[in-house]
RNA sequence: GCCCGGGUGGUGGAACGGUAUACACGAGGGACUUAAAAUCCCUUGGGAGCAAUCUCUUGUGGGUUCGAAUCCCACCCCGGGCACCA
């Protein structure tokens, strides 16, 4: 019964502050946005690791009401979409009653954490009242040409039976089911995202944004901007042109063939001129027939087939050129054809490899960067090391070879050597007579432009300091003149390249090798920048000054220009089911696309018996006549357009996405009940915009990219006052199940926050989930964790009770906050723990403002461990003595600054505490406490001695130690004169109250 | 392949370029107890030593520095995202 028992003080507490309302004060100056990512409220309930977020913005709302601030922290459901459908389907229940079970279930789970929501401002996506809202949105895209209708092929799950964007896949299978996803055509509702695709990517740099790194990353690689330029290469001697999108303009001499894709429009056009039209069309058929996995899959080879009969003449040297057709080229990038350049892009070497395509290299690099000039003489770089011949001094060969890695006693008999040229050039003879010259038999030319360079180096042994110490000998670079080379011009030369892959082999040289070669082979594309050679009138210009004058002439010449592509796409807005917002469109036989007035707002999703997908074009909801058949709004403006007579129209069957309501969600909490407008000006104003929003990495590129460009586009119409919706941003690292997978079900690795909250507490919990580790990183759950938290809460617990116990009437005394306050003078808590307390304070502050939770914990057990170690010196006194034994003691006033401290990540246990330390109102009224700086230095500190950066020693000194003293003090320490005996002090460094270091 | 993170005791993890391993878990020993649980105290990176003490240690190899887990270069491994985006 001395024992802390949460069951007890946990729900008395949560239904106080749920009476109270003690967290709804927004009348004060500052206001604080707190925002958790709301939940789908799904049949499973939750685990214990949905709520970490939630106790995270909780920790900080808690935190922020303790500084002053107006907190909004509000939670809602994200309740429309397939898995509630499918849940739904399975389980054969309506989904409208699965979801009503499911958001009890949830919230009865939520509400045990003891969070500091507004359960006055919760929504529901798939309440009419909110969602009439996300219909006006789509309305107001549709008014301003940015929901369109397209025909377009979209991915087609044949399992949800429903299409799906591009976001909503998972390496080209359905995110929710794992389907194999189809490329189907059908009439979708789009909205044009890439019309913002610009706004999205840069202010994902602006100020109004503090993103994680990774999370930023994450979304420009998803928007995937490139800049580059458009080509056009007439065809032949007609009148067509075929349009290419290149980021690589500097390349263009190296152009050895173009490519379109497999969907190209050119192909219909030109088909006359094409000789072998039927291979075409028949590959065109069997690309068509492959899946995007198929089509993806990068270990196959690439296909293609050229289109005999037709060239295409690259405008810049007027080269005839032949055209493929080939998959490896994507229809919807760019124009939908490349210009090939295989020495520069892999891809198109790959390719040319297969077809036996020339390939011809423009591009020398040159070292690292602009400042360092081209090599003059090399354009062939070394870049992978092929073999090594190895000497003694007694004349015997070893040879390595590095593509297997193995060793021979004889040297291999073939050695490639690449050119694209019919003749040998003078390189080629060279290289040529060197492999001759050391053995080779047979001697391979390839039509394959990158070409080996020989380079020599020598071994030498263990003295020699640098390099393969992995291979069991150390080597020494040498130039041309047998010296040594600094590792400045190492990187000018080649030799670079030759240790990099020596190091890297496993194999071991032996010790006695006394010359060396190895032959390297260029056997990969070049796709760096760097100098332009065999480029007319753009040699030796750099690669970017290159694009600069190229694009220019294309302009000139108009055949082409700048051009910025996308990754992104448009988003595919409609699914083909039941549980979603309807898309409050009709099609009216006259009238064609008619947006619904605002007036008949919201379209309301029909109850219906049979919800199950159609799998046809149309959603499950154009069975349903009556509701289908409407009048047009256009036709008869005046009345009620679904009644009366007049033309024939229907409404549209298909439903948002359940993306769609979650797209603006964080702005219904602001004005919940507003009727006549998303949310009201003043009220946006107000709290916009969210200043912590905290969620999961897995939205990085959908709901949080969704969400930013609703955002802009409702900006754009004046219906909201920032342009970016989240300040600040932090995801949340999973919890993972014991065994250190995800939990899951599959598994049987789930735990259930209700069982572990029953056994220890909602404060223990709520302590372990911040303590875990840090708050972005994926950690295993561990119960025995939480059990050490709730150790660290009864040791609170059982110190209070232990002077209430024992104290008796002189503990009053020492309660009496009144009589301290007035008798400052007798202030006594022990100056060692006035100092851990002040630091204390200042690292829990510093700490949750910073999301590092486990760190500030930790330093509040410091305290308790101070606290304890103190206090344990002195007996309680059996009589009154209050003057000598308080000496010992913490003083209340100081000892409520902790309590106030650990509120925010115990809030039942604080305010329990607070009740039990005589206050009436709850600790969360008070001020957050404020450090003292007299008390953030020790007195005494420990300065390490170090002698040549390795410690020796530590000596007791005052803080603010003089360098001078430090010195003296030090040199007298026994040890150090040991250590320091006869050798001069060269050098000392002195950091202030750290530490001194003598270099001797 | 490309882009982000990471790699520290038996485990989760601490550490403005300045005592590596804070805090917690686990383990071992002790106290209390008839006993167990709970609680409290002590020990706990490796190696050597009776000991004081010495010595090694932050994925690997180099470098910069008086001093590197931390900064630079190369490599290896793990996690996440993207993936024929020209």
């Amino acid at each position: 019964m001395n024992k802390y028992n949460p069951a007890k003080i946990e729900p008395k507490w949560q239904k106080q502050w749920a009476e109270s309302g003690i967290y709804k004060d927004y009348s004060r100056d500052k206001k604080f946005y707190a925002l958790d990512m709301f939940p789908y409220p799904s049949g499973a309930g939750l685990h214990v690791g949905h709520p970490k977020g939630y106790i995270a913005t909780d920790v900080v709302s808690r935190f922020k009401m303790l500084k002053g601030y107006s907190v909004l922290h509000p939670m809602g459901w994200d309740a429309f979409g397939l898995p509630a459908e499918n849940y739904a389907i399975q389980n054969k229940i309506h989904p409208e009653a699965a979801v009503k079970e499911n958001i009890k279930t949830f919230k009865k789970q939520l509400e045990l954490f003891g969070l500091t929501y507004d359960w006055d401002r919760e929504i529901n996506t798939t309440d009419p009242e909110y969602y009439k809202w996300t219909q006006w949105i789509f309305l107001k895209m549709f008014e301003k040409g940015l929901a369109y209708e397209s025909d377009e092929p979209i991915n087609w799950c044949p399992s949800c039976k429903t299409g799906l964007a591009l976001e909503d896949l998972e390496n080209g299978l359905c995110e929710r089911c794992g389907s194999q996803v189809v490329q189907k055509k059908m009439r979708q509702w789009v909205l044009k995202m890439t019309e913002y695709a610009d706004r999205l990517l840069e202010d994902l740099d602006s100020e109004d944004l503090d993103w994680e790194k990774s999370i930023v990353d994450q979304q420009k690689n998803w928007i995937g901007r490139s800049e580059g330029a458009t080509i056009k290469f007439k065809i032949g001697n007609g009148k067509d042109w075929l349009e290419v999108f290149t980021t690589r303009l500097d390349t263009i001499f190296g152009c050895t063939y173009c490519v379109v894709g497999p969907e190209h429009p050119i192909i219909e056009k030109i088909k006359d001129q094409i000789e072998n039209y039927k291979e075409v069309e028949k590959y065109i058929i069997q690309a068509q027939n492959k899946t995007d996995l198929e089509r993806t899959d990068l270990q196959k080879d690439k296909t293609g087939v050229e289109l005999k009969g037709v060239k295409v003449i690259n405008p810049f040297n007027d080269e005839e050129l032949p055209l493929f057709i080939a998959d490896y080229v994507l229809g919807h990038y760019g124009t939908g054809a490349v210009m090939a350049v295989p020495a520069h892009d892999e891809r198109d070497f790959e390719f040319a490899k297969k077809y036996n395509l020339p390939v011809k290299q423009v591009v020398a690099p040159y070292s690292l960067d602009e400042s360092n000039p081209p090599r003059k003489g090399k354009e062939n770089t070394v870049r992978r090391v092929v073999h090594v011949i190895l000497e003694n001094k007694k004349g015997e060969v070893l040879t390595l070879n590095l593509k297997g890695d193995e060793w021979g006693k004889e040297k291999p008999k073939t050695f490639i050597i690449g050119g694209i040229e019919n003749e040998e050039t003078p390189e080629q003879t060279a290289l040529r007579e060197i492999a001759e010259e050391t053995g080779y038999t047979d001697v391979e030319v390839l039509r394959i432009h990158p070409i080996e360079f020989h380079a020599e180096f020598f071994a030498a042994h263990k003295d020699l300091n640098r390099y393969v110490k992995t291979t069991g000998v150390v080597c020494k670079l040498l130039s041309e003149k047998n010296e040594a080379i600094s590792q400045e011009e190492e990187k000018l030369h080649d030799l670079v390249w030759v240790k990099r892959d020596l190091l890297s082999s496993s194999v071991t040289i032996p010790d006695d090798i006394f010359l060396a070669k190895a032959y390297a082979q260029n056997i990969d594309a070049y796709t760096d920048s760097g100098v332009l050679i065999n480029s007319g009138k753009y040699n030796e210009l750099t690669s970017e000054k290159a694009r600069g004058e190229m694009v220019k002439w294309l302009e000139k010449e108009r055949i082409g220009g700048k051009k910025v592509n996308f990754k992104m796409r448009d988003w595919v807005f409609s699914r083909q089911r039941y549980w979603g917002e309807p898309i409050p469109i009709i099609h009216c036989e006259k009238c064609g696309t008619v947006g619904v007035p605002e007036k008949d707002l919201p379209v309301e999703l029909p109850k219906v018996e049979k919800y199950e997908p159609t799998g046809m074009g149309e959603g499950p909801l154009a069975g349903i006549k009556e509701w289908v058949n409407v009048k047009c709004p256009k036709c008869h403006p005046a009345g009620d357009h679904t009644k009366g007579d007049g033309c024939t129209a229907k409404r549209e069957t298909n439903t948002m996405p359940q993306w769609a309501g979650s797209s603006w969600y964080y702005l219904r909490y602001i004005d919940p009940k507003n009727a006549k407008e998303l949310v009201g000006k003043s009220e946006e104003k107000k709290w916009m915009p969210v200043d912590l929003y905290v969620g999961g990495a897995e939205h990085a590129t959908r709901h949080l990219l969704y969400a930013r460009f609703w955002h802009k586009f409702l900006y754009d119409i004046g219906a909201v006052s920032t342009k970016e919706p989240f300040k600040k941003l932090v995801h949340v690292g999973l919890i993972q199940g014991e065994d250190g997978r995800k939990m899951s079900k599959r598994w049987g690795n789930v735990i259930n926050p209700d069982e572990v909250i029953s056994e220890y507490g909602a404060d223990s919990v709520r302590l372990y989930e911040m303590f875990m580790g840090p708050f972005t990183q994926n950690i295993a759950w561990s119960t025995k964790g939480v059990v050490g938290m709730r150790r660290f809460l009864d040791r609170i617990f059982e110190h209070l009770r232990r002077q209430e116990k024992n104290g008796k009437e002189w503990f009053k005394n020492w309660c009496d906050i009144e009589k301290w306050k007035n008798d400052k003078s007798k202030g006594n808590t022990p100056k060692n723990l006035k100092i851990i307390l002040n630091k204390t304070i200042k690292k829990v502050t510093e700490d949750i403002e910073n999301f590092r939770f486990n760190t500030a914990i930790s330093q509040m057990m410091i305290f308790l461990n101070g606290l304890y170690k103190t206090e344990a010196s002195q007996q309680f006194p059996d009589s009154v003595e209050l003057e000598s034994s308080l000496s010992t003691f913490i003083r209340v006033d100081d000892y409520e600054k902790f309590i106030i401290l650990l509120s925010p990540f115990a809030p039942h246990f604080s305010e329990e505490l607070w009740e039990r330390l005589g206050h009436k109102t709850s600790v969360f009224l008070e001020k957050w406490p404020e450090p003292e700086k007299e008390y953030l230095k020790d007195e005494q500190i420990s300065l390490i001695i170090q002698i040549n950066g390795k410690v020796r020693d530590q000596i007791e000194v005052t803080a603010g130690v003089k360098e001078k003293d430090a010195k003296e003090l030090a040199l007298a320490q026994d040890k150090i004169v040991k250590y320091i005996d006869a050798k001069t002090i060269k050098k000392v460094i002195f950091v202030p109250d750290r530490l001194i270091n003598f270099v001797v």
